[in-house]
DNA sequence: ACAGAAATAAGAACTATTCCTAAAATAAAA
DNA sequence: TTTTATTTTAGGAATAGTTCTTATTTCTGT
């Protein structure tokens, strides 16, 4: 446990349920640690995604996304703002009766899209 | 309908049920339209993913992917190899209860991991 | 044939991410 | 405590994927 991960873990607590991008990550990591580098918060996400001590959500049109709460929950992501919103676990169900033969399932990932009420508003 | 629309057709065709990236699309597109600009596949295929004629599959890790295959279906990748497999309506089913409020829901995308057999074997 | 609109090729530019290297911090050994 | 080995870092260069720009070409309607 280093400063620079504890600066990341920070950033992502503050960052709350915003599912903030490596550079938001970083933005935030830097006002706790100046010194702090992008690539820094790079391999130390990487890590964590790899130890599942975070979510690296990957979307489209644009950056990889992080979740500090890995708990079995959904994302549903508005097409027009980007923001990413969370579905409990108890509103989703997902089950699968099938998969390709001989391969061993890791965990899924559910990434709904829709228009959210702000941008509807618009 | 251009030449190159339908050459960038003709590769997912030839592509199947691979899940090709952009740069594959391409190099498949070049040998019947050698003239074709990688950017005009990326025009054609992000046109045709806003239009709902091919799906843009957002991998974490690696390059978007795109399937012809626009049916209700779902992906599973393996986190090794980075190869995708579908899996077919029938054998999964996904149920959301609840969006975040005023939220009008577009369309699920379920991403599913695992090792495939192939990796598995080695 | 001609004007205007849409689509293209080519490559420059941009963004997100990874990689490299030397320096710094940490841990282990003497 | 000094020395040595290991790990991690900052900083920046390099890369990959994608978008953007511009001049040119192709279509469309008249």
């Amino acid at each position: 446990m280093t400063a620079q991960k504890m600066a990341v873990i920070r950033a992502l607590e503050e960052a709350g349920r915003t599912h903030p991008t490596a550079d938001t990550v970083y933005a935030l990591a830097k006002r706790h640690l100046p010194s702090i580098a992008l690539g820094t918060v790079y391999r130390n996400l990487t890590k964590m995604a790899e130890t599942g001590e975070v979510i690296k959500i990957a979307v489209p049109d644009g950056a990889d996304r992080f979740d500090m709460d890995v708990s079995d929950h959904m994302h549903i992501l508005c097409v027009k703002c980007g923001k990413i919103y969370d579905i409990e676990e108890k509103d989703v169900k997902v089950e699968i009766s099938s998969v390709p033969a001989g391969a061993e399932l890791i965990r899924f990932d559910v990434m709904a899209k829709c228009i959210c009420a702000d941008c509807k508003a618009v």
